[in-house]
DNA sequence: AACGACATTGAACCATAGTTCAATGTTCCT
DNA sequence: AGGAACATTGAACTATGGTTCAATGTCGTT
């Protein structure tokens, strides 16, 4: 069907703005298939994979640079395999590193949240208190505290 | 023993550099006791204790903002204990929203991570399809791709 | 031909959390 | 007294990921 999309049509189509678009075509990320007459941009349907890999990626968590490389890597006739699992080892480690840190700031948050309401009955909130132990646990379990 | 720090030692106690702490004064979030003959900022162990206060607010995930408030709380007599509740309740859903995405994520990755080392072994990277499934899984169970 | 909807551009702006700079002043140690 | 180390200020800059604006041009329908 060789579907050709104008820039509004192609942001539609992806769920974002079309500010968006032209913002990763500054970055790079994108580039439209041609330009119509009137200079408007004309994307095909692989503008579309492409705008949609890019969404994906960055809700993956990705950032915009990373994803420049994934698409040359893409682009590129020999994926280069060992670079693209680099990455994704490299987001692997990231993600498992910011669970564990959620994990403490919950477990943290709970004890306050306890010492909270403990404090309504007692009369004095213990705000300070319950963050100052939590500042001990969060930075001698995270190591985060510089 | 009423210790008093320059701006250069209160630093080096809660580990951050002297830039921070000034960034931090113009967001009203920490105020020199005094000055002293030569105009320089004069700490005392309350505001070592409120920097520590912030940056481990800041480790659990709270904004400048939220912190201002939590600050705020604190140097009222009678401190709310509701608010910060809700400071907290809300930090908490946050937290437990991030980590469903971060496992999701997790998952993702890993099941890319498994098309690549196939395609290495058949000769094609399979970085297009490993993303364009991710995509789908992403935005189904996450609702988030907008 | 006229209208609304859509597109063009570069530049400026937003939020977050700071960092860096330059020119100048202060403190401490020898 | 002199030099190193530290402090002062406001303003500008960094990075990330965009959004908003104004002035202008194009497209599709009536």
């Amino acid at each position: 069907m060789h579907n050709r999309y104008t820039i509004g049509q192609l942001a539609r189509h992806a769920g974002v703005p079309t500010s968006t678009v032209r913002y990763y075509e500054r970055r790079g990320l994108l580039r439209p298939d041609s330009r119509s007459n009137g200079n408007y941009r004309q994307y095909g349907e692989e503008a579309l994979d492409r705008l949609r890999f890019v969404r994906s990626a960055k809700a993956a968590g990705f950032t915009l640079s990373d994803i420049s490389s994934l698409l040359e890597f893409r682009d590129g006739d020999a994926a280069p395999c060992r670079e693209v699992q680099g990455l994704i080892a490299a987001r692997l480690d990231q993600v498992a590193e910011q669970i564990e840190h959620l994990k403490v700031v919950d477990r943290l948050l709970r004890e306050w949240m306890k010492v909270c309401r403990a404090a309504e009955r007692t009369g004095r909130c213990g705000v300070l208190e319950g963050l100052q132990s939590m500042r001990e646990s969060v930075c001698k379990k995270n190591g985060k505290c510089s």
